[in-house]
DNA sequence: GTCTATAATAGGATAGAC
DNA sequence: GTCTATCCTATTATAGAC
């Protein structure tokens, strides 16, 4: 068949940013669908199992981009310095320089959290895993490696719950910062 | 007047759970009821401004039971290494283990976050002094004290964060374990 | 002070017209 | 495919009895 007008992307990407914002019991069919552009009925059409399945498929669309635009970098062949560069680029963007919270946070609270259990340990791992490889390849020893590559994604997330309780995105771009500097010194 | 069988700091205290679990618009006034163990009417009696009202207080007694539990022992006079393990075993019990998630995080989500804007900027603003005062007390440089503090606070939130995403209290026992052990390496 | 009962509204979901 | 209209349930909130 023929895709739509607005692909079946965009219309996951206009959903995560109200999911990202407002959590999954805080993001109505109104907010929703109002975020697409269209009835609550014909979001109904798309996602037959309403907002379970709208989570569902915004996670994994989020994990397909996230791997995409954060962590192909860390794959690729060539000097380990600038591919976690890349990486750091990668995700200064992707959370729109501390200006948007993290799926991992939002949809892992009450309900969501029980229902998205499994994608969610999983985007974690994998995420966890593409980082200590390449702590390996830096010259980490396996155990350093895995430790290092936890207390990235750990200073990622921490920022981004500091910059959106304090209200400053500043607080992210600085963590962010200090981590693309951090490579070097923690071997 | 005489204080009630249940005292307000018990019944702010069971409320906290509730919104910790499953952040502000997840929970309920039913839930919320039910955890205290009244009636929601009985609830209203005691807050009659509603769901709000319990959310501003049962963030102002967390601040003060965070204050009094982890903060305190950095204000404490003697050597700054024990009073910093003290602040350590005060956070693993607060956030028992990582099994409880922060208001930081679960009540600055959505509608919540405008609603909470300024007391939770200013806990954090609390917490980041504190401890930037202590490092300052252990010989950092002001610029590196300020630092210090915001990552240690990230690394908390951020291990809170990931536990509960990946339903893996572990990591945050671990995270707050190398948190202290890095207080005289970061000098 | 706490409860039962009930209002009023919002939220998730569906039917059926176009 | 999208909309309007509608249903049902949950949710916030209040009235009034005990």
């Amino acid at each position: 068949m023929r895709p739509s007008r607005t692909s079946r992307e965009e219309i996951l990407q206009k959903l995560s940013q109200v999911f990202r914002r407002d959590g999954y019991t805080g993001a109505s069919l109104a907010d929703l669908a109002n975020a697409v552009g269209l009835g609550k009925a014909s979001l109904y059409q798309k996602f037959p199992d309403g907002k379970a399945q709208m989570g569902a498929e915004v996670l994994a669309e989020i994990g397909r981009n996230f791997d995409r635009e954060v962590l192909a970098p860390l794959r690729e062949p060539g000097p380990v310095e600038p591919r976690f560069s890349k990486m750091i680029s990668g995700v200064r963007k992707f959370y729109e320089d501390g200006k948007l919270s993290c799926t991992l946070d939002t949809l892992s609270l009450g309900e969501a959290g029980q229902l998205y259990r499994h994608p969610l340990a999983e985007a974690i791992r994998h995420w966890q895993e593409t980082l200590t490889t390449l702590a390996r390849e830096a010259g980490f020893s396996p155990a350093r490696a895995v430790v290092w590559a936890e207390e990235v994604v750990i200073s990622i997330e921490g920022a981004l719950v500091l910059s959106r309780a304090a209200n400053d995105p500043e607080i992210f771009r600085r963590a962010v910062k200090r981590l693309g500097k951090r490579l070097a010194d923690s071997r």
